[in-house]
DNA sequence: GGATCGTAGTGGTCTAGTCCATTCCGTCGA
DNA sequence: TCGACGGAATGGACTAGACCACTACGATCC
């Protein structure tokens, strides 16, 4: 960018303490410690409070990562990961990377109104919610909540702690296989919960991703919420329009 | 909140502030103005500062929506948006919206390394750079910018100022017709360009949206990035796993 | 009646601190 | 040699205030 630039609109200071540690940064090699917080302050001649708020933008696009005691760093690109998610494993490996999962909760519970409508089921029928991390090379990557109803699969929780994975298990007991989806996309911050799960900040931004999936007739069989860290992912998709 | 509350997880005071807002705020209507920033502080014994962080979450989720020099509200629902945008007009009238583009700039130039490897041109070759407000009902959804081989659409600046939508140009002038599409979805905070043009405050998350596009022989279209605010719009598709 | 101007109150930015939790790493002791 | 301890440095949370930009709205003036 070598034309006109940064005077017609007037940016707030921590937006030129940004900028210049953009300018440091991406001359760096990943995992390159940044200067302190405190040091950053003086040689800007500003407040710790206005680098922090640089900085925080910089974790949140996935720049940096900040380790309390340590210090700051230059953080690893973005991994992608694919949207379409029936062979979560296969994409995983074709990626290079050894995908895991890890059954967190499989409790069997009254659904709240609003899964119980997607599901299909009267509001406070039985619900199956079942909350699972994912990994990549050991890492986690995502929390997934999944809620099915329990009148159409029975015993689904005893299946599930067998290891294998939710699809295989719908298929081989059930029958079931999902033959469309619509899937959501938004941001949110990360709760407190969240955050410790998937080894991140409370308030940092998380991809959403809700999937409503449905099987050969039309009716609806899982309702999934995905929580990606939107430092860490680009979400991918190939589509024929 | 009358159950077991604020033990396990030992969360910061912020967070407090927030699931106490959380509480205030759903039982109102959108629009409704929530206390000031400095009565809240007051209220619940705590600074600005740490009120404000409260607060920065939740219009960061879409919930509330602040507006310099008149208050704090609370917001409206997220709207949704279509993934594939082949018609976005469509897309946005079957919402019932009224859809519509500003053209912000097209200009021919030097393609970037980056950009001139996802167009298949070589570093330096000429490409336009399109940029677009897209709007619903007139509100600013997102900032488009979309590059194009130049030597492959000459003259695509002009016959853009018509008026005409970018793709039907390409069907009419050129006869191409993208078939298929490659799409990545990450988060990013806003610019204060785009901020600006969404009317929204930099450093916002917002949903990046990326989309190479190809034509029926496999050779790439067009490269967009698209910026959506992330605090009112959900992103949908509709996938056949 | 209608436009203009002040002013009070709002959120936006920033400062200069404090105290805390965690990490790192050198020192000391067994 | 190796472990435990402790101090120093880091980021995390928070405070109490300052000044600014902007908005709303009433009072004033034409």
């Amino acid at each position: 960018m070598s034309s006109a630039e940064g005077q017609s609109l007037r940016e707030p200071k921590y937006y030129t303490v940004k900028r210049h540690l953009l300018e440091v940064t991406d001359s760096l090699l990943p995992g390159s410690p940044v200067p302190t917080e405190r040091v950053l302050a003086a040689e800007l001649g500003t407040s710790r409070t206005t680098v922090r708020q640089a900085l925080f933008e910089l974790v949140a696009e996935g720049r940096l990562v900040r380790r309390q005691g340590s210090g700051t760093y230059v953080a690893e690109p973005k991994m992608t990961w694919p949207l379409q998610m029936a062979s979560f494993t296969e994409q995983a490996t074709a990626n290079g990377l050894t995908a895991s999962n890890q059954l967190l909760s499989a409790v069997r519970g009254q659904a709240e109104p609003d899964v119980a409508g997607r599901l299909g089921i009267g509001a406070g029928a039985a619900a199956f919610r079942i909350e699972r991390l994912r990994l990549a090379d050991d890492r986690p990557i995502a929390v997934e909540v999944s809620y099915l109803s329990a009148a159409r699969f029975p015993q689904l929780a005893r299946h599930l702690r067998r290891g294998s994975s939710l699809y295989a298990v719908l298929h081989e007991h059930y029958g079931v296989v999902p033959a469309s989806a619509q899937e959501s996309i938004s941001t949110a911050p990360a709760t407190p919960r969240e955050a410790a799960l998937l080894d991140t900040d409370t308030g940092a931004p998380m991809l959403v991703l809700g999937r409503h999936s449905f099987d050969g007739t039309g009716a609806p069989v899982e309702w999934v919420t995905s929580w990606y860290r939107g430092d860490r992912v680009t979400l991918i998709a190939n589509l024929r329009p």
